[in-house]
DNA sequence: CACTCGAAGTTCCCTGAGGGAACCCCAATG
DNA sequence: CATTGGGGTTCCCTCAGGGAACTTCGAGTG
């Protein structure tokens, strides 16, 4: 956990760190995201300490990017994305195409993906939500936008 | 700083949050890619600690994500982004736009982005590096990797 | 019914990272 | 020579993470 707020801050990269920023949480939504969706089986795939896979879970479960689903009579419960957590994927997959490229080394990529639509192993590239032209770190300019601080 | 390492996973989400994972990085790189790139100028912005300042700068200058350049015949630095750190933009206009759409609230988002290409204020989407079409969570299948822990 | 089991936490203590503020170094300037 | 200002360093304090033991509660077994 961060000392100092990030959800208070008017930047969206910010919010979305109080989000999933915190130690571990993405690699609990990457599991959760393959299939790894319960107490005992995060913690022991992880390594993580119980007490702070629980709280990472209460805070994902709170800001709506899982849910808990019984799978059982008993207080048995699995954790499952929300369609909020389904798109945090996407900031998943560009870091794995990231580290992949830059981190892998010699061994290569430890998970390959292959694309459903034309079958092939690739990765995600970044593309204009409007003209579907690249969109990359120097295509753009910042402007001012309505929900800009006070 | 997250006590187990990730770096030595087999898992390029986990080595990818061994080089930007700590808290304050993603914002670090976010100021340095509008152009803020002094220390004193980045410990104003964020309000962030200048002891911690002082490690994630390092830690990154030592990723090889940012470079120091002197900027006077006195020691005075100033960072910039290499080719790694601007690739790792990526992750942060992918971080934008989820925020955008999920936690900007009424007030709608903090900052537009103006898409050089076509001029229009826009966002990033995810396509398949190989036959462009959209790729999401859903969208693909792991398959391991020739990199796969031993 | 008493006993055990196992998933899902909860509690406790210890260490180490983040926050804050003061301090230091050093070249240029007046 | 004293001052200034960028770029850190140092020190102390608090709080979050690691680890391991403990708890809870319903199900299954004899």
């Amino acid at each position: 956990m961060q000392r100092t707020k990030f959800g208070e801050m008017a930047c969206s990269i910010a919010r979305t760190l109080d989000v999933i920023g915190e130690p571990w949480s993405p690699l609990i939504l990457r599991d959760v995201w393959v299939g790894i969706s319960r107490f005992d089986d995060l913690q022991a795939d992880l390594g993580i300490s119980r007490k702070v896979l629980t709280e990472r879970l209460n805070h994902l479960v709170e800001q709506g990017v899982i849910e808990r689903h019984p799978y059982d009579q008993r207080p048995r419960y699995e954790y499952r994305l929300t369609a909020k957590g389904t798109e945090l994927v996407d900031l998943l997959m560009v870091m794995t195409a990231w580290g992949d490229r830059w981190l892998a080394g010699e061994a290569g990529p430890p998970v390959l993906h292959r694309h459903h639509a034309c079958g092939e192993i690739s990765h995600v590239d970044l593309r204009c939500a409007h003209c579907g032209e690249p969109m990359h770190a120097g295509d753009i300019d910042p402007l001012p936008g309505p929900g800009t601080a006070p």
